[in-house]
RNA sequence: CGGAGCGUAGCUCAGCCUGGUAGAGCACUUGGUUUGGGACCAAGACGUCGCAGGUUCAAAUCCUGUCGCUCCGACCA
């Protein structure tokens, strides 16, 4: 490719709509362009990093033994009332008409298009197993995208779901796409970690999402150094608190004393109260499918709503009003408690986090204003209907499985892994003939990795403050041929020609900048998009028969200008991981 | 949806408070001088000041509404 005959506005400043280093660099590289909010326009270098990464993602998943398909983006609404999701899922869901007022949905994920084919075709156990993906735009109503294409209205994904006869089966499946995953990540040049993940409404049993550390990620990664454990938060455990919860009892009967204008954990530390968070009781109040359900955990712990949903079994639920609250508990947030003889019926049901078992010598509110109850014994004092580890991990927590401290970092989420079980062949009737003659749903899995969103992480995890440095798996180009004049039938330009021809031939994807630019620009907009090598031809080298060969934030070398294919050759065939 | 901020040339921004001929830098066009790290000189082109309404002799500027963008939160396979 010639620069001059290709499109690439590299920009010298960053748009402001840009807050991310790689998202101002997508845009000052001239990769992308902005067509609204969380839509984006692929320019042709960018088009070609996006293919490159498919490319990959293609040949991994073809190995694992996944079939490609394309399914429709368009879909019917009836089959998502069937999976259940046209309520769970309902929030990113478009919906458009046909000229008969016909309702239809965008698909964001197609878990529900593929059981509907499996229930079509596979009515034997002889036919599984089965892994089919695409490559595919999924549109989803995002309340917020941000950050470029990390979180868009449309984006392209890789979705794969697998078809198996049984547990064990679905699990030897859900491997291969681990496997596969890892393989795909490395092959980008990205660093992506495995951690458990919660399966959020999606359903299923076990997940890992594949994390790419990053200060700009939007999820928190717990994690061991050790390598043996990693969660997201959302599922992360340990050991329990570092400060350990009293229970030493039985111990005196409640009492009720004075708090004026106590509304808050920490006012309730301070003097002249002095009750240490770990010893006060969290009570708060959610209304799921419109019924109130209270939640207790200690003074100085976080609800995890995650955890909170797979207890309830369901994301249906918000936090109570004040109102609904007073019509709870009698009194206003800041005094409430779960203390059986301060309530007007009992609470049923009554959540607490498993760090309160046992506890005694607690204080919590007395549901009256402007009083709390201490010397509360939960065996003792509090009904107690569902015990769940609820809690949100903090960091220096002890690993459950190494007992080492717990560190959090954040993350990019660029896949996810799903064994999903029968949730959908069930639903939407994907069942199978076993060999026995019974009939039996198929054990399903889901996987997923966001394409357009690894790029970018690609970009967030493989620059400078010159601009991107493409690991060559997924180069635009792997190497710039740099004249550092442009004058037809000058020796520069005849001898970059001649590189520019000879790479060409030997299938190595060089870009020859012939514009008709000062050297600083030329080697400035090289560094921006992050070409992985640079052959810089000039008169001063030339003069001493050499140019120069360049590796993108590396080091400069002089070679003889008749050795310069070869070199390169050498260079972009031994280079790598080029991650120096 | 709640909170905050911003919409002026292709990009980055000034001008708005205190109403009175719409600006700068970069980019672009032409000519010239330059040519190893985002050149210089000269000339030029580029604007419904997001949109609508209102106040006023007069609105980029003040008021109201609206749309869009960005950030924080909520939300999110």
């Amino acid at each position: 490719m010639r620069w001059s005959q290709s499109f690439l506005p590299t920009l010298r400043e960053s748009p402001a709509e840009a807050e991310i280093i790689s998202h101002q660099l997508l845009l000052r590289a001239g990769l992308i362009r902005k067509l609204a909010g969380g839509l984006y326009t692929f320019l042709p270098l960018g088009l070609r990093v996006l293919r490159k990464i498919e490319a990959i993602v293609r040949q991994e998943m073809d190995r694992a033994g996944a079939l490609e398909v394309l399914m429709p983006c368009l879909q019917p609404p009836e089959i998502w009332q069937q999976s259940g999701r046209y309520v769970t899922a309902a929030d990113v869901l478009y919906h458009v008409q046909d000229r008969a007022k016909k309702e239809w949905v965008l698909g964001p994920t197609h878990e529900e298009v593929i059981t509907t084919l499996a229930a079509g075709e596979i009515s034997s156990y002889r036919q599984l197993p089965r892994n089919f993906y695409q490559i595919q735009t999924k549109v989803r109503d995002e309340i917020r995208p941000r950050f470029g294409l990390m979180r868009a209205k449309e984006f392209i994904m890789k979705d794969a779901y697998s078809f198996d006869v049984s547990d064990e089966a679905a699990q030897v499946s859900y491997q291969k796409m681990y496997d596969a995953y890892t393989r795909i990540f490395a092959r980008c040049g990205l660093q992506a970690l495995p951690v458990e993940a919660d399966t959020g409404v999606i359903g299923g049993n076990l997940s890992h999402e594949f994390m790419v550390p990053a200060a700009t990620g939007e999820n928190e990664i717990v994690y061991c150094e050790s390598g043996r454990y990693a969660a997201n938060i959302e599922k992360a455990v340990s050991q329990g608190p570092l400060i350990p919860t009293p229970k030493t009892g039985p111990g005196p009967a409640p009492e009720q004393f004075p708090t004026p204008g106590v509304q808050t954990i920490d006012h309730l530390a301070a003097p002249p109260y002095g009750v240490a968070p770990h010893c006060q009781i969290k009570t708060l109040v959610y209304i799921v499918q419109s019924q109130p359900v209270v939640v207790l955990l200690r003074g100085d712990d976080q609800l995890n709503e995650a955890k909170f949903a797979v207890a309830l079994g369901s994301n249906q639920f918000r936090p109570a009003t004040a109102a609904e609250v007073f019509a709870l508990l009698n009194a206003h947030p800041g005094s409430l408690g779960a203390v059986a003889s301060t309530l007007k019926t009992p609470l049923n049901p009554l959540y607490a986090d498993a760090a309160l078992r046992g506890a005694a010598g607690m204080t919590t509110g007395a549901n009256a204003d402007g009083f709390h109850l201490r010397h509360i014994e939960l065996d003792r004092d509090i009904r107690v209907t569902h015990w769940v580890d609820l809690r949100t991990v903090k960091a220096g927590e002890l690993c459950a499985v190494t007992g080492a401290p717990l560190k959090i970092r954040r993350g990019i989420e660029v896949g996810q892994v799903f064994k999903l079980g029968t949730k959908y062949s069930e639903t939407l009737g994907a069942r199978f003939l076993d060999e026995t003659g019974k009939q039996r749903p198929a054990v399903m899995g889901c996987y997923g990795i966001g394409v357009t969103r690894t790029l970018q992480a690609v970009i967030e995890q493989c620059h400078d403050e010159n601009g991107i440095i493409w690991p060559p798996s997924v180069a635009p180009f792997v190497v710039c041929i740099t004249p550092l004049s442009v004058v037809h039938g000058s020796p520069v330009m005849t001898l970059a020609e001649k590189i520019y021809a000879e790479l060409s031939a030997q299938g190595i994807e060089a870009i020859l900048d012939d514009r008709q630019e000062r050297p600083g620009v030329k080697f400035k907009d090289s560094e921006l998009v992050g070409f992985p090598w640079r052959v810089a031809i000039g008169e001063k080298s030339l003069a001493k028969g050499e140019v120069e060969l360049k590796r993108r934030g590396g080091e400069l070398m002089a070679v003889k200008a008749d050795q310069a294919v070869a070199r390169v050759r050498e260079a972009v065939r031994g280079g790598g991981g080029g991650l120096g």
